[in-house]
DNA sequence: GAACCATGTTGACAGTGCCTACATAGCGTG
DNA sequence: CACGCTATGTAGGCACTGTCAACATGGTTC
């Protein structure tokens, strides 16, 4: 059979073959040639499939997204204590950010992909967990949106500063800056310390 | 005297046009190259003063950290009151990287810089400013560098989201968020919700 | 003044993204 | 079945990039 004119399907091979050229060599690597190179197909064959360089990235991260979700749905998996649960979906994102150091910086590097089902999903499940804790009256009431961004800001910040090689132990670091935003996302017993409502400080 | 042979001061020259170009055209328009020329020198006179294009960005980079600095000091300027000082610091952490988004880029960007002093400075105002708040009481006990990086994570998270046109209005968010950050770090007076001693969660 | 050397220039090389022109083959339609 | 149409691949070239080596210039020092 040799090599078919056509491949079958070369996008996703493309996708894959930049995948594997991302975690082996590295971030800056990914140059639409070695990637076709390493597809085993000319250096134009891409653009058949991809705009360019950005879009092809986009499907990288993309595709890195849903590694992320995987990570974060697997890590909550079974636990009903919504601190907990909150709290290990946060480890789920530091530990994914920091086993794929370089997908990550694709995911939020120079050029984020403008709609991403993947990553929305990954937001949704901040969202709800916020929701959650809610329901079961462990967190104050609020825009659950909001507050999940505040989490979301500090595990992405956290994963970066990591990577960055700023910080010594990313992951144990999270538990305990978690469990302290936690403590200001709880819902508090003595209403002369401050909320009162279903609003957040000022 | 037409153009002088030798410069004068091309190092300070080219981080200048860099600045100038990144500032204008873009965070990835910023080519060796360009900057060469926007300084009027041939193409391969930068590399009598960096390495390469890695030593420029991380001028580059150590120039806007000074900028950041100097927002984040403007801000906090005669506050007092240790939680709205802080808030007020953050603030100016935020706005600068908003005002500067380009620049903002290369700080963080793939090739940040090893040894920044005027970064490792900025991290110091966040320390001080929860040792501050401690001494006052108005913190919790704790290892302030840890909160600081909590306080870091936070802001440097919501910059990046904000610039990656992932909020709406990051500003606002972060007058919100920062103090819902804050109600973990204040001091309690309920020994029963919380903290004993002088550590940490967890 | 002569030698030295920091600082600039020129030219080249490999590599890049992207484009156009051409080649191939799988498909539907007569 | 044969014909063409079109999707998908290739080959080559363009302008640009970072980097290096060889050369030019001119300020500084003995």
């Amino acid at each position: 059979m040799s090599k078919p004119y056509h491949h079958g399907d070369l996008r996703r091979a493309l996708i894959e073959a930049a995948l594997e050229l991302v975690v082996e060599s590295g971030y800056e690597a990914l140059s639409l040639r070695a990637v076709a190179q390493r597809a085993g197909v000319s250096h134009a064959a891409p653009y058949r499939h991809f705009e360019g360089k950005a879009e092809l990235w986009a499907a990288v991260a993309e595709e890195s997204f849903r590694g992320l979700l995987a990570s974060m749905r697997a890590a909550v998996e079974g636990v009903d204590d919504p601190t907990e649960r909150h709290i290990q979906l946060g480890q789920g994102y530091v530990d994914y950010g920091l086993e794929h150091p370089h997908q990550y910086r694709v995911m939020f590097g120079p050029t984020p992909p403008e709609d991403s089902e993947a990553a929305r999903a990954c937001f949704q499940m901040l969202v709800e967990s916020i929701q959650y804790g809610q329901k079961r009256r462990a967190f104050r009431p609020g825009d659950s949106m909001e507050m999940a961004l505040g989490a979301w800001a500090l595990v992405h910040g956290l994963t970066l500063l990591a990577l960055d090689g700023r910080l010594q132990d990313g992951r144990q670091l999270f538990r305990r800056l978690g469990r302290l935003q936690l403590e200001g996302y709880h819902a508090q017993e003595d209403p002369s310390r401050g909320y009162k409502g279903d609003t957040l400080p000022d």
